[in-house]
Formats: C-alpha cells, sequence, structure tokens
DNA sequence: TGCGAAAATGATAGCGAGTCTCATAACTGC
DNA sequence: GCAGTTATGAGACTCGCTATCATTTTCGCA
C-alpha cells in the first residue's frame, strides 16, 4: 500500500539499471520512466501515452510499448493483466514490496491490497513447486459494495 | 488436481443451465462443451477450434468465442490469463473445485497447482474487502527446475 | 407432422492492442 | 566536432477478438 514514499528512488535505481545493462538514455525512456514513478497502481501503454502528451512530453506509442518491454524483460516493471485484454504495468520496487488488485466486474473499478497471508501462502508454494518464481499475479474479480447495492 | 472425475457432469449440468438460462440447444454450442468437458486445464479459443476441425467437427471461430462469452457470462468457464495476450478458458465445476497455474517465463510451460492454505487467504481478502467475489486468477511466473538448469 | 417466430451459426468485415520496419535524430567515446 | 552506434517515431502490419448479416436450425404450437 505504501507505494509512494519510495517510488522517487525507483526511477534514479531504474535507470542506473538500464546504464548498467548498456543502455544509453534517450528522453522518451526518461520521460515514461518518470510518469511510471509518479503512479501507485498500474497504467496502460495508452494511458502513459496520453499522460505524456497531456504534460507536453509527447513520445511516440512504440517507444512507449519499446521501454516498457525493456524494463519488464529487466523485472524493473512488472506487466500485469486485470482483463479486457490491456497490458498494465507498475513499477517493481527493489524492496519487493507491491499489491494485488480486487477487479469489480460490474463497473470496472480497480483497487489494490496486500496481505502478508497471501504472500507467504504463495512464496511456500513457489519453494514447493521446485520453481524460482519472480513475479506472481493475483486478482480477485466479484461485486464492489457499492455495485452489489 | 482431480479435475477428469467430475468433468463428465460438467457437459451435462452446463447444457443444463443453458436451457434454464433461455438459451437453445445448437451443434456448435454443443461441441465446444463437449470438447471443453475432455480438458483438464485450460484452452484458447484458437486450440478449441483447432481440436473441433481436428475431430471433424468444424465450427466457425466466431461460434467458439460467442459461446465461451455466453458461459463466461454465466459462470461455467472461467476466462483467464497466463501471458502472450491471448484468453484462456477452463471449466468452472459447480463444487468449486479449481486450480491455479506457474507459468515458465523461459519454456512457457504451464503447470496446475492448487492449494488450501491459498484459498483461505483469498477467501479472507474478499470478505475483508466487501467485495462479492466470484472468482480470482493466481499465476506465479518464473523458472522451472528444468529450465534453471 | 408441418409452420413460423426467434435464436444459433458461420463467413467475413471491422476494430484495436501491440509489433515490425526503416529513415531520422540523439547519444557517447574519440 | 565526428563517426559509429543506439534511441526514437511514423506508419504499415499482425492478429486476437468483436460486430454484422444472411442463412440455417431449433422449438412451441396448430
Ligand atoms: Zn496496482
Ligand atoms: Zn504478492
Ligand atoms: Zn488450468
Ligand atoms: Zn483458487
Amino acid at each position: 500500500m505504501s507505494f509512494a514514499p519510495t517510488s522517487s528512488t525507483w526511477a534514479a535505481t531504474t535507470i542506473d539499471a538500464l546504464r548498467g545493462a548498456g543502455f544509453r538514455t534517450g528522453g522518451a525512456r526518461r520521460a515514461v520512466i518518470e510518469l511510471l514513478a509518479r503512479q501507485t497502481c498500474c497504467l496502460s501503454a495508452q494511458e502513459i501515452w496520453d499522460g505524456l502528451r497531456r504534460e507536453s512530453r509527447p513520445v511516440g506509442i512504440a517507444s512507449v510499448y519499446r521501454v516498457l518491454e525493456v524494463l519488464a524483460d529487466l523485472k524493473l516493471v512488472q506487466r500485469l493483466d486485470v482483463g479486457g485484454g490491456v497490458a498494465r504495468y507498475e513499477p517493481m520496487l527493489p524492496s519487493g514490496d507491491h499489491h494485488h488488485h480486487l477487479v469489480c466486474d460490474d463497473c470496472g473499478k480497480v483497487e489494490a491490497f496486500s496481505d502478508e497471508p497471501l504472500e507467504d501462502a504463495l512464496r511456500d508454494l513457489g519453494d514447493q513447486a521446485g520453481y524460482d518464481v519472480d513475479a506472481h499475479d493475483v486478482v480477485l474479480r466479484g461485486s464492489c459494495g457499492d455495485c452489489r447495492v
């Protein structure tokens, strides 16, 4: 849940990691990273593109996808899917701090939650299966309090 | 994990449920349902289309998607996403029995697992958030034992 | 059993997220 | 600055999926 506090360092960490991996620093890449760093939850590529355009920092849509692909490969962002056939992305903090999502099938609302017992169960499962798990997705779908009437 | 035992009844239950909901019985719908009933894990729409064609039961691709949409709306199948931008579908047994998935990012292998502690944690979470949760997705991503070397 | 309204089906056009291509612009080491 | 290399962006393209619509099939009813 506490996301913003550490996210300012995420941008720096991420740019360092890219440098370390032999990438140069271009304007589009930096713009996408800085926008992502300001978020508290996931964004779609289109939303990132719109956001940058709105703040007069227009970037080619292809660049947005390219940056996201590189960041995902380096495990600096998590690509996730909450339905609707649109991929969403959010920063992966070095601390491992993260959250998961509740989606209301009726109104489309997306809420975040985090839960230690859940993380414990997931950690055990990965170990048990002999997998080196580096990410997990959890999405709960249903009707939120407002929609259930 | 135990899927096949109850899946033979799933086809009948599903066809009954459709009737009850006011749907007529068409050949395409029955073919898709019967193919799904024979599976132990998720299939994509294309895989279903290919499978039916291979068993000389060709069906329009549009019908496959339509049937899956209806079944998903009636919560008779679960639509899930293990990455790659392709939706997959698997029967939802009336018993509530189900499993989740481990995906190897290297070789693409998809394995199923089920775990009670995980289900308990998820149930608690839904209640806690005031959601009427009717489905949840859990996907663990990483490197399987074979790929990690 | 045969009719007709209404639903199911399938071919195909259309849509949109995401990828590929390639010419141009920007970065970096010299 | 210069050259070599990487990053960028416009647009063509791919492909999963949906919408459309003419045709076929189902099923209540006479
Ligand atoms: Zn989030
Ligand atoms: Zn988690
Ligand atoms: Zn499965
Ligand atoms: Zn479960």
